[in-house]
DNA sequence: TACTGTATTTCGCTA
DNA sequence: TAGCGAAGTACAGTA
């Protein structure tokens, strides 16, 4: 059976399904009054309220309230889920170590729980990432700016890896960061920080360094200027239908 | 009644409790096969998989395969849903503008739906962020260095706000910068783009910058030696149970 | 495992 | 609304 549920089940019930969901490696959603208690990283308490607890076969837990994208709380990949029943309560406790954190769900009353198994083998197709924009840089190199020639990329420098190194048509090295939406100050502040690392490679030679991106905002630009940086605005996709 | 479910239901039936949930602000789970499109600030595609798709009454929608905490696809906050059946699938699509983002859920089967009434009135507690190590800080100053006076949180500068300003013993300006856990090259960097700003503001005083953390990557270690900044280790709760 | 940077980041806050 | 930075960020890639 694909889906099993159980609609205002008694807490022993809801266990039974519990145990056997996290047993088999299938999808749960428990949903009811909670209260919730996090310690790790951070630590947090949250009161009593209705939300929506989403534990999945590969140790992620989610507990949902009625807004945001993010889960009120929750805990990563990883953890291992145990459900029981103590002093009148339905919990389930997600456990991982390294680092040490505890996510426990205590339910007072549970309205559903149900366990889905999933059949799910298709991948993600995304456009528009920094990826993109890398490969239309490396596609047609004259988009940063004529004569620009592609050395590497993720060049490794003392200061971390630069997304594009090469040189313009005078043989100047070139440090290019790539973002893939308008900017503010910590691209300008990265891309100075490769450019500083690659001058110290390439002494007396004039590195340059150039932010490819759609938009920079005013402080941005003012940073770039002040450390001699240069800005080439881009998109990390094509706008026209062209090409 | 407080959840509604529809267990294997016509696509007709199924769109009826969406449509109905959708207009009296209840949360909503729909878990079945289904096909993804989303086109937005990027855009991707999402071929056929069993997920589990939860809408939120202000607007969110999300899409959990049964691995990992984030969702394979969703729409933030501030959408607006809308159910349909065309073509023998059952559609949910959810919209808005500024930016114009468009995700489109299609399902071929549907396993189950259901829509829940939430009340949820408590809010979260959480310690050992940010805040919690600012407010040590002003609290016991001396944990900086000996003779440290905070002035200001949130300073202004050209740079942006510095998290602590303040002066040291020797009357000279500190820019403290906080963060919770151990850093990597980008809060050197921040760091420093706020000390070059605010010693515009003071020439020729000398002025300090601060980085207090856990701990810091050895890469940031040396980036802060080589700019003259310093680092002070401590974390946002106190370790011991004392104090 | 630790380090580094990206993200359809989301989120909160402020001007 | 845009800008700016934090987050229990998560996640992927790499050494």
């Amino acid at each position: 059976m694909a889906v099993t549920t159980l609609h205002r089940p008694a807490h022993r019930d809801a266990l039974g399904l519990l145990e056997s969901a996290f047993g088999d490696g299938r999808l749960v959603t428990a949903f009811g009054r909670c209260t919730v208690e996090y310690d790790g990283r951070a630590a947090s308490s949250l009161g009593p309220g209705d939300r929506l607890v989403v534990c999945k076969p590969d140790g992620a837990i989610l507990v949902h309230t009625d807004e945001g994208r993010e889960p009120v709380n929750w805990q990563p990949p990883g953890c291992t889920h145990r459900a029981s029943v103590r002093d009148g309560r339905l919990r389930i406790r997600s456990e991982r170590t390294s680092p040490d954190e505890v996510l426990d769900v205590a339910f007072e009353r549970i309205e559903q729980v149900t366990a889905y198994e999933v059949d799910d083998r298709s991948d993600l197709t995304l456009t528009g990432s920094e990826e993109d924009l890398r490969r239309r840089i490396l596609d047609e190199p004259d988009l940063v700016e004529p004569g620009f020639e592609p050395i590497a990329t993720e060049r490794e420098t003392a200061a971390g890896p630069v997304d594009v190194f090469g040189s313009d048509e005078a043989g100047r090295p070139v440090v290019v960061e790539l973002k893939r939406r308008r900017v503010g100050p910590s691209a300008a502040s990265q891309l100075r920080r490769y450019v500083e690392a690659v001058d110290e490679e390439f002494p007396d030679e004039g590195v340059r360094g150039v932010l490819v991106a759609p938009s920079v905002t005013d402080r941005t630009a003012a940073l770039l200027d002040e450390r001699d940086l240069e800005f080439v605005a881009l998109e990390p996709v094509d706008g026209d239908g062209d090409s």
